[in-house]
DNA sequence: TTCCATGCAAAGGGTTTGCACTCTC
DNA sequence: GAGAGTGCAAACCCTTTGCATGGAA
């Protein structure tokens, strides 16, 4: 069932990634990973079932985890209810809509953060987000 | 049994926002208020309980949704499991500690965000937040 | 054959809601 | 006295987990 995926980029990216081979994975890395987009696991696993109908959530969970461990995916925490998940890998910034949960990236790249007060010596750099909310005009 | 407090400062903000007078509501404002101060719901419980020991826990998730609605408190979505609420009125970013959950202003007015552009026509801008995700250095 | 991934359903944690009682005004 | 606020518990939603089945190597 695997072996007609194997040669594809698709499949070496996640081998590089140290992350074995399953159906249900190339699934779901085909949606995510082929080109840059933000999901939440629900519409995710929306997505996956028109393809693949006895996908379950959890799965979708599981591997959405997998993911984000292994750096294909970033969790994005925005204000909604659930997380969102970005392919997209560059660093960049979002905009998000405070109606309708939409994230989109910011699409520039001379975004620049200045001013920022140097660490404490026993604190380390992680990322940094920037979070642009914006709404439909009234 | 509010009489007493009927004089205060805090009593007139929680009125200039529109919101009603009730003991509940003025344990919680005192503690969330009176100076910078960055909570989870479930840890303002607890500090109010100290006080309070009949508060409910509705009434905290009620009081706090009511704060932030009429503009008092803002809740902060970081990478953590649940919603943090600043009691910092001004304009600022934050430091999140990604090993503690953790939440601090970042200590400088001096930050800038440069390169972003402009909004479609039909978007208004909302907020722009900043989180400089940290952790303690290995 | 061994081990990991999957699917299902139940558990879990944070937050919200329904309803009767209490308090403010 | 009328209406809003409170407390309690149950409901809710998103996410994780336990366990038996199924597939990959």
């Amino acid at each position: 069932m695997i072996q007609q995926l194997m040669g594809s980029e698709l499949v070496q990216r996640l081998k590089n990634a140290g992350i074995a081979i399953t159906v249900q994975r190339m699934a779901l890395a085909q949606l995510l990973l082929e080109r840059p987009c933000h999901v939440t696991a629900e519409q995710l696993l929306e997505r996956a079932r028109a393809v693949m109908p006895e996908l379950s959530r959890a799965t979708v969970y599981n591997t959405l985890r997998l993911f984000a461990d292994k750096g294909l995916v970033r969790e994005l925490s925005m204000g909604g209810d659930s997380l969102v998940f970005d392919s997209s890998t560059a660093p960049h910034y979002h905009y998000f809509n405070v109606d309708t949960g939409e994230v989109t990236d910011i699409p520039s790249d001379s975004v620049q953060v200045l001013g920022l007060p140097p660490l404490p010596e026993d604190m380390e750099l992680h990322e940094v987000e920037v979070i642009v909310k914006v709404r439909a005009r009234s």
